[in-house]
DNA sequence: GCCACGATAGTG
DNA sequence: ACTATCGTGGCG
């Protein structure tokens, strides 16, 4: 199976993050992992106020202004990681979180938990952390990749954990696959 | 330098 | 509802 290419991220986020979902994220290694998106959100740039990119290009968030298809990877909290792919052209900002993917194969069927349930979590699973910022999601070695199943039935919400962010609190850039049991906290349905 | 504050998650 | 835990960025 083939990373998507450059171009599926040059495009306007929104689009990009709607169409993440059921794609499958693959880090090929022992074992290989393999995990369907279900849920993610939209970071758009520098006006948006609940992005990382909204104080401009500082160290953290310049990966956001840069080339499309490159994965951005912070710490929150001083615990978690979270993983987002870089959309848009060269020079523009955007970014979409990725917060929850439903396991395919190499994680363990760990008990009635949802082990990539949240971005950290996800994280966790597949064992990104700052190590793996600014990693070429085009070049193998972790990767998107779209294996026919199609796009699923998408619901929208506000994003998660951005109240601070005043009218961008409530927009609605959180795409998620309703029922889904991997999808993350609240609006689960 | 220094300090307030998170794009969270597990426990009570 | 509480809190662990630390990098970022704002400010001086």
């Amino acid at each position: 199976m083939s990373a998507l290419p450059r171009g599926f991220y040059e495009r306007p986020t929104m689009d990009v993050a709607r169409d993440l979902l059921g794609k499958l994220l693959i880090r090929p290694g022992s074992p290989t992992r393999v995990a369907r998106v279900v849920e993610v959100e939209a970071y758009l740039g520098e006006r948006d106020l609940a992005s990382h990119a909204r104080r401009g290009p500082t160290p953290r968030a310049a990966i956001m202004f840069g080339p499309p298809g490159f994965l951005y990877v912070y710490l929150v909290y001083g615990m978690h990681h979270c993983m987002n792919v870089v959309t848009e052209q060269d020079g523009v900002a955007g970014a979409v979180l990725i917060r929850g993917a439903e396991p395919v194969a190499g994680f363990e069927s760990d008990e009635s938990r949802h082990p990539l349930a949240g971005p950290g979590r996800l994280c966790a699973g597949f064992q990104i952390t700052r190590g793996e910022n600014g990693l070429d999601l085009c070049a193998g070695e972790f990767f998107l990749a779209d294996d026919g199943a199609g796009r699923p039935r998408v619901k929208r919400s506000a994003r998660v954990g951005v109240a601070y962010a005043g009218a961008w609190a409530a927009r609605k850039l959180r795409f998620y696959v309703p029922g889904n049991p991997h999808v993350s906290g609240r609006p689960r349905r």
